[in-house]
DNA sequence: GTCTATATAAGGATAGAC
DNA sequence: GTCTATCCTTATATAGAC
C-alpha cells in the first residue's frame, strides 16, 4: 500500500467521486463527502464553492471513459469483428473496475438539472464504429445490419449486470467475487454473441 | 377522451407514478406530485401518511411489469427462438408506454434507503427462460450457451435505449416519435440477432 | 375531505475564530 | 487552511379551521 499523504483537495475529490457514484446527485449528502473524506463540511465550499461545482468536477473527470476512445483501436488494419472484441475486453474490463459508471452516467443524464451535462459526452465512438462497420461491410466481410442498433445492443449488453448488480447478487445469492467471475466468463460470451451476429 | 373524474387518491396515485418514475425518490418532490395532482400537499399525507408509503406504493404496482410474466406464453409448445421472439415484442412494446420504468427500478434497487425492494420484484422470469432453453437444448433445436448470460443480453439490448434515451435524442437530433420509430426498426433487429445467437 | 398555516427537520452555505 | 457555530432555504409532516 502506497501511504503517501493526499492534499486536502484530493482527499475531497477522491470522497466526492465515491460518494456520487454510489448515491447519485440527489442522493448525495455534503456531509457524507466531507466524512468520506475526513475533514469537515466547511472545507468542501471552501475548495469547491457548492454541492453542483464539485459534482460537475467529479462528472468531468470521470465521463471520458463512458465512451471509451478508440482512436487508435478502431484505425487498426484488423477486421471489424476483432474490433469489436477488442471493445469488449476493454470495457468489461472498465466497469469491473467501475462498476458505478453505467448507473451514475445514465442517471445524470436523465436528471432534470443535469440535463446540459449530455453536452459532455465523447460520443465519437459510436461514429468510429459505424464508420469502421461501412468499410468492412463494402468488402462483403461482415453481415449487413444497422451499425446505431448495434452499438446500442452492444453497449446495453455489457452494461446490464453493473445496472442490475444488487438483482444479481441477490437471485443468484452471490458476493462481489463471484459476480467479477460471472463478468469474467461474460466477456468470452459475449464475444461469441457478436461473432455470430456480425459474420455473414 | 374519457372525461371520468377520478377520486382524489387515484388522481394522487396518478400524480405520484408520474414524478417518481420520472425523478426517482430521491429527486421527487411532495410539492411536485400534489402540483401535478391539482390538489393540496397536506392531502398526500392524509391518504398516505409519507412519501416513503406513496413511493412504496407507486413501486408495487409498476413493478410487476418490469421482469413480465411469461407464464402462459413459455409453456406453449412451440420452439424457443419464437418464445424469445415474442418476448421481445412484448417487452419492447411495454418500455415504448413506460419509457421510465427501467431507469426507476434499476435506480431503486441501487438507492441506499430502498435495497429492501429487491425482494419484490417478480424474477420467475429467468428461471423460466432457462428451464425452456434446457428442454430445447436437449432436442439440438439450439446452440449451447448460458441461458443466466443469454437472458442479461437480452434484457440489456432491450433496455438500453431507454436508459440513454436523453443521449440519443441529443445524438441523432431526434424527438420522441423519432426514437419510437427507431424502437419499432429495433424489434426486428433484435430478433435477427437472437435467431443469430440460438440458431446451431 | 380539503384547505391554510405552521411546526420540525435536513441539508447547503457562510461567518468568524484560530 | 481548518475548524465550530450558525444562518437560511428547502422539504416533509402535522394542527386546526372549514
Amino acid at each position: 500500500m502506497t501511504e503517501i499523504e493526499l492534499s486536502t483537495e484530493e482527499k475531497i475529490l477522491k470522497a466526492a467521486e465515491e460518494v456520487f457514484m454510489r448515491d447519485g446527485y440527489d442522493g448525495s449528502r455534503m456531509q457524507d463527502i466531507a466524512d468520506v473524506a475526513g475533514i469537515n463540511k466547511a472545507l468542501l465550499h471552501y475548495y469547491f464553492r457548492s454541492k453542483d461545482k464539485l459534482f460537475e468536477k467529479v462528472f468531468d473527470a470521470k465521463i471520458q471513459s463512458f465512451f471509451p476512445k478508440m482512436g487508435e483501436k478502431f484505425s487498426q488494419d484488423i477486421p471489424f469483428v476483432d474490433k469489436i472484441h477488442i471493445f469488449i475486453e476493454g470495457y468489461m474490463d472498465l466497469l469491473l473496475k467501475n462498476p458505478y459508471l453505467p448507473l451514475f452516467v445514465l442517471n445524470t443524464v436523465n436528471n432534470k438539472d443535469k440535463s446540459a451535462f449530455i453536452k459532455k459526452l465523447p460520443i465519437e465512438l459510436s461514429r468510429q464504429v459505424a464508420q469502421s462497420y461501412y468499410v468492412e461491410f463494402k468488402k462483403g466481410n461482415v453481415r449487413e445490419l444497422n451499425p446505431a442498433q448495434f452499438i446500442m445492443s452492444l453497449m446495453g449488453m455489457c452494461i446490464f449486470p453493473f445496472l442490475a448488480k444488487p438483482i444479481l447478487l441477490d437471485m443468484f445469492k452471490a458476493d462481489n467475487d463471484t459476480f467479477d467471475k460471472l463478468m469474467e466468463e461474460r466477456i468470452q460470451e459475449l464475444k461469441h454473441y457478436v461473432t455470430l451476429i456480425l459474420t455473414p
